[in-house]
RNA sequence: GGUCCGGUAGCUCAGCUGGAUAGAGCAACAGCCUUCUAAGCUGUGGGUCUCGGGUUCGAAUCCCGACCGGAUCACCA
């Protein structure tokens, strides 16, 4: 049972039996008391003033009356200051609340629902490295599915590869043509960054056959048209739709090369996948499934052979679903996508993880897959998230402007091995290969704690030349709260004995505050899967450190000579400790034991 | 033009189911290591919460209207 629910049941209590009022969980008003007032939880009386028909000030000091009165166990003290009622609750409380959080093991864990929740993320395409918009997408899918399984869902992360269209065949044929049999292994490049520069390579070759075009007196459009290297990447798309068995054995290579590149990139991120699906597989489904709608009289078919749906009465636009060539388009293939998934899940319900701007794409998919008679088509979450920003705009693959997820990667990791020979004493003794794991679990902790701190819905800005902080508000600030506790739990020789609190009747201030955050855990993580925002977990993080460090510099918890004081101070860094390490968890960041 | 999202300190962001004097970090300045890890702690300065109306005991928060910025409305994905 939780503070905040005894003391709601104490307020209706009191409002009955002072003013007769029959009030609703809802009227009881509660938050954390202001810092300058005395007290832990406040009510705001304003809501029964009316029915009370008395001063809020009055009516605030008389159920403050009432509360001690009656439940004295529980409310030491109290003031009243306007409509204002700041209780104070009694030391005895907060020292049991510890014990209770210490004796749970996954404390915030939420019961199970026995509902199957499939979270879908990353989403890559083939023909180029991962940047820094994948990550932000990588890190909040990620995040999430862990925030969900903390709220008792089973999850299952699922990813979709784009492994088909013209995008492809331009890395194809641009390799082909210029690339003299270059591989990974003759050239010492990561296969995703190999594949990425032939597809730039093609857009300069292609943009050079442009241009000459245009000097010989083409327009524009027609110059685009008709330059041979799109003719000849539209040809290879026909072959490839055809099976023709070299283009498809090429495809298959370079397909290999790409995954293995991801494989890295992705494990170095720390984020993982349960089922991988490709579009090269689910684009057929589509078409099929499509099919069936088209039978059944859900969508019509135009004159030149073109497949649409009908959205009118949703207020939307007509949507095209098959070409009048009979290929598909991005929703055919959502949609034979999302068959295969229900075909091999019992999901209950789907998230789909992508960029706010294809908000309106989500919209007709719902409305599309819920017309097919997919339960959970009505229902699908599109986590839309916001763009990552670089000061001159959005990131732009074919003109250079992206952030590359491997080299910002490398780049936060050497910054924090780099900070870290500063730190000589603390880390001494230690191996290299120690202190390359803890520059890396820093290096990265900095950069999903940037990302994953602001909410997803907003976009967000990246400076490339302003590096990111692992000082104040940042991943290794709590990274180090943790550390120092690990120091100082090592060095304690052991736990001692709970049985020394119960003798213990009074906490210091910083002490209850502490207990106090501890206790916001479960309803944070609840509020963090409500809202699937990682965002409110770092923010509860940060409270918990900045909370955790205030204690710490006041209060010693070793040098304590009351045993009774120091265990609790052990059990509450233990337990700050403990909370730490769960929430980063939730948000993909691993803690070091010391840094 | 329609729809959606955003506008809070010099910068990056919290706060938004209405509550007390709007918070952090960075940057700037001033302090604190013979005491459990100074990636820490303490303090100073910095605000017309874009603007204008409305709702009410009370508005950064809710409603309406402007202005500014972004996204989207493809036989692209």
């Amino acid at each position: 049972m939780t503070l905040e629910n005894i003391v709601t049941q104490l307020t209706k209590d009191a409002v009955k039996a002072l003013y007769n009022i029959d009030c609703t969980d809802a009227q009881v008003q509660l938050q954390k008391t202001r810092a300058e007032f005395e007290g832990n939880i406040t009510l705001v009386v304003f809501p029964f003033v009316k029915m009370a028909r008395k001063a809020p000030q009055m009516v605030a000091a008389e159920v403050g009356e009432w509360m001690a009165t009656n439940a004295a166990h529980l409310v030491a003290k109290y003031n009243a200051v306007q409509g204002f009622l700041n209780l104070s609750i009694a030391d005895s409380f907060w020292i049991e609340q510890l014990q209770a959080i210490d004796a749970e093991a996954e404390y915030g864990k939420q019961p199970d629902r026995n509902q199957l929740m499939m979270v879908e993320y990353s989403s890559p395409n083939t023909n180029k490295p991962l940047h820094l918009g994948h990550v932000r997408n990588n890190l909040l899918g990620y995040s999430v599915a862990k925030i969900q399984e903390a709220n008792g869902w089973n999850v299952v992360k699922t990813n979709i590869v784009n492994d088909r269209g013209i995008h492809i065949c331009k890395s194809m044929l641009a390799w082909l043509k210029f690339g003299n049999g270059e591989t990974p292994e003759t050239s010492g490049k990561k296969g995703d960054h190999l594949i990425g520069d032939y597809y730039v390579r093609f857009d300069v070759e292609y943009k050079k056959q442009v241009k000459e075009l245009m000097e010989a007196g083409k327009d524009e459009e027609t110059a685009k048209r008709e330059a041979p290297l799109m003719q000849e990447a539209q040809a290879m798309l026909r072959k490839w739709e055809a099976n023709d068995p070299e283009v498809r054995a090429l495809w298959e290579k370079m397909n290999e090369w790409v995954y293995a590149g991801f494989d890295e990139t992705y494990q170095r991120m720390g984020v993982s996948f349960d089922k991988i699906y490709y579009e090269s597989t689910t684009y057929l489904e589509g078409k099929s499934e499509v099919e069936k709608g088209l039978a059944a009289g859900e969508f019509y078919r135009r004159e030149d052979g073109s497949v649409w749906a009908n959205l009118e009465k949703d207020g939307l636009d007509e949507k095209l679903l098959l070409r009048s060539d009979g290929t598909s388009v991005y929703m055919t293939q959502d949609i034979g996508t999302a068959k295969l998934r229900y075909q091999d899940y019992p999901i209950n319900k789907m998230v789909y993880v992508v960029g706010n701007e294809q908000e309106y794409h989500f919209k007709v998919l719902s409305i599309l897959l819920d017309r097919l008679g997919f339960p959970f088509g009505k229902e699908l979450v599109h986590f839309s998230y916001g763009m990552v920003e670089l000061p001159n705009g959005k990131m732009k693959s074919r003109e250079g402007t992206v952030v590359d997820a491997d080299d910002l990667m490398d780049k936060m990791v050497s910054d924090a091995k780099e900070i870290s020979k500063d730190k000589v004493n603390t880390l001494q003794g230690i191996t290299e290969e120690e202190a390359n794991e803890i520059a890396r679990k820093v290096g990265l902790g900095a950069l999903k704690y940037f990302i994953l701190k602001v909410d997803p819905r907003k976009n967000m800005l990246f400076n490339p030349a302003e590096s990111i902080d692992f000082n104040g508000n940042t991943g290794p600030f709590i990274q180090y709260t943790y550390a120092r506790i690990k120091s100082v739990l090592r060095k304690a020789e052991s736990l001692e004995s709970l049985k020394t609190l119960e003798t213990l009747k009074t906490i210091e201030e910083k002490e209850l505050a502490l207990i106090q955050r501890l206790c916001d855990y479960p309803a944070t993580v609840r509020a963090a899967g409500d809202e699937f925002s990682p965002a409110i977990l770092c923010n509860y993080a940060y409270a918990l450190a900045c909370d955790f460090n205030s204690f710490y510099h006041d209060l010693s918890i070793l040098n304590e000579p009351d045993a009774h004081k120091r265990a609790l101070r052990l059990l509450l860094a233990k337990n700050v400790a403990k909370v730490l390490n769960a929430a980063m968890a939730l948000l993909g960041i691993e803690m070091p034991e010391r840094m």
